[in-house]
RNA sequence: GGCCCGGUGGUCAAGCGGUUAAGACACCGCCCUUUCACGGCGGUAACACGAGUUCAAUUCUCGUCCGGGUCACCA
């Protein structure tokens, strides 16, 4: 037996499993030729960024588009920064977003498929079967120095002018330790961590190619990362190579962040003798700060629209924020997208090397105008419902006003939606109250306060003209020949380009009558069909209305 | 600061040695029109900068500048 072995004994002599063992457990793949394996592996520290988002997508997409396999891991290796709800926050925005993975964790307490588990807490013994058998071939070793130690070697190194600060050559203490002094200060019961042993050198440089960066150069690692943290569970680094090992994963896609990382977990791959998965580190999503104008990442703690429940919260149509990704994950999306208005998006033939290298903005302008189409599109039965979904759990106010008469609801929701050319006003349910406040008289707010060119005396009289002719039952046509029958006598025209070539002859034209009794029955210059809102509102409310109008009017004189 | 990635209109972006440098969103104008939307037509607006390679550089190389990332017992 020699010493590694010896000191693989002493440090793991509980764990029997092998890395035979797991090798055996999860055989590899059996799937058709080119299908991806992908994973998105977020850590439940209380939210589903946007950004994650954004790469799940791609995951789900690149296994999709292959025939392959994805897979949703959960990285809970950090107790600290680890949130009770965290794993629900995930799993509640996937739901959210109609965001499904074809295995591992699947909700609170459930998982399925052949690679399981797949939460890391889990999965302690693979990753200390890894790191026995590092240490017995002297890859690994423990490392007892403390963290203040660490600060200080840090200090020292600056004081030196070391080219960069780490646990690596001489300053890494720990390293030639012998086997008798290990055990010593074991026995002791001294912490120590388990660390990597680099075979790195400064001076050579890796050479690896990423799917969307492509050609990528960097110097070889040369710090003895940790590996196993002194309460035994595994750094991301370590948690990385044994589980994309382990789950047979073919295309590991992550955040840029990463990138730096690269060159120790390709070293790890190769120390372990694993085969090194593909790598693609996608771009990130940024905004300009509001105060300095600046492109930022996303944060946390600034920025609401940062985490996925906004726009939940907002109430943007789910595949509204799932085709503006789209469209940044790929940008021929949108000619694809008009090519197939109404096919699924997973068909989409996505394409991991057609994304764009470099970062880019989050646009809510865009995203507002993705949505108000794929809003327009809806049926205003499915528009009701999707608003008062949403309503139920965002606004209770409109929720309640919904209830009183879903019937009705529905028909505000269909005015004009029937059309060849639907109007587009609608991109978040939030919007809707304000949309449709003027049909409920509880939250109707009246407001007469007329255009510039039109004085009261006048907007009294088109009221009382419009109150003599007025047929709730009348069609759209005769109900429109009815105003124009009203203008002439009031000194307007009915005529509007006739208003345009000599407009000194008239108070107004068609369209200024019009404007008045629209702002009689909403309290606004701009809506829908008017004569589709009078149907719905009815006789009744109808000439209440314009009976206060006038009486406002009135007082206005 | 070291290392790494990126830099085409305001935004997202095609193009990857020879193009009048696409398209979408936004913006502006006109048309349609009872308002607003919708729709149609048109418009403003871009290859960060400097060298080099080449007959020819937005495309290739180098440098500069700018932006981003990363340098933990966090992921």
């Amino acid at each position: 037996m020699t010493d590694n072995e010896k000191l693989a004994e002493l440090l793991f002599g509980d764990t029997d499993k092998t890395v035979e063992y797991f090798e055996e457990k999860y055989p590899p793949r059996q799937l058709p030729e080119g299908a991806r394996v992908t994973r998105f592996a977020p850590s439940p520290t209380g939210y589903l960024h946007i950004g994650g988002l954004f790469g799940a997508l791609t995951d789900i997409l690149t296994a999709k588009a292959s025939g392959g396999v994805s897979v949703l891991r959960i990285e809970d290796t950090d107790k600290k920064r680890e949130v009770g709800d965290g794993l629900e926050a995930i799993i509640d925005g996937f739901e959210a977003f109609g965001l499904g993975f074809d295995e591992g964790v699947t909700g609170i307490g459930s998982q399925k498929g052949d690679y399981g588990p797949y939460i890391q807490s889990e999965r302690l013994e693979i990753y200390w079967a890894v790191a026995k058998r590092l240490v017995s071939e002297g890859k690994a070793y423990p490392c007892f120095c403390s963290a203040e130690e660490l600060d200080g070697l840090r200090a020292q190194q600056e004081k030196e002018g070391a080219a960069f600060g780490g646990y690596y050559g001489k300053w890494a203490k720990c390293r030639n330790l012998t086997y008798a002094q290990i055990e010593e200060k074991i026995k002791n019961g001294e912490q120590y961590v388990l660390r990597f042993r680099s075979e790195g050198s400064e001076d050579k440089r890796i050479v690896f190619d990423d799917i969307i960066k492509s050609k990528i150069e960097v110097p070889e690692n040369v710090i003895d990362e940790v590996l196993l943290k002194s309460n035994k569970i595994p750094t991301y680094h370590f948690a990385h190579v044994c589980d994309d090992h382990f789950m047979r994963t073919t295309h590991v896609i992550r955040g840029e962040e990463w990138l730096s990382s690269i060159a120790k977990h390709i070293q790890m791959f190769k120390a372990c003798g694993f085969r090194l998965p593909k790598y693609a580190h996608t771009p990130q999503i940024m905004k300009i700060d509001d105060e300095d104008g600046a492109k930022r990442k996303f944060s946390k703690r600034k920025d609401p629209e940062a985490a996925v429940s906004y726009f939940v919260k907002e109430g943007y149509p789910k595949e509204a924020l799932i085709e503006y990704l789209m469209g940044l994950l790929n940008s021929n999306f949108e000619d694809w997208r008009r090519a197939n208005p109404s096919a699924d998006v997973f068909t989409f033939p996505f394409n991991l090397k057609k994304m764009s290298a470099s970062g880019c903005l989050f646009d809510l302008v865009k995203l507002a105008d993705i949505s108000k189409n794929a809003v327009s599109v809806m049926k205003a039965q499915t528009v009701f419902e999707r608003v008062y979904e949403w309503a139920e759990d965002y606004d209770a106010e409109l929720y309640r006003l919904f209830s009183l008469d879903t019937e009705k609801a529905v028909q505000i929701l269909n005015i004009d939606r029937e059309n060849p050319k639907p109007r587009k006003d609608i991109a978040k349910w939030s919007q809707v109250k304000d949309y449709v406040s003027y049909f409920y008289s509880e939250i109707y707010e009246e407001n007469y306060s007329l255009p510039q060119n039109i004085n009261a005396r006048d907007a009294c009289k088109i009221i009382e003209a419009y109150e003599k002719i007025f047929d709730v039952d009348d069609d759209k046509q005769l109900w429109f020949d009815k105003i124009k029958s009203i203008c002439a006598p009031l000194g307007f025209t009915e005529n509007v380009k006739q208003y345009k070539q000599s407009p000194e002859e008239f108070k107004g034209h068609v369209g200024d009558v019009s404007t008045v009794i629209r702002i009689a029955l909403t309290g606004r210059t701009n809506t829908p069909d008017l004569h589709a809102i009078m149907r719905i509102l009815g006789d009744g409310e109808v000439r209440t209305r314009l009976a206060r109008a006038k009486k406002a009017f009135m007082e206005e004189i």
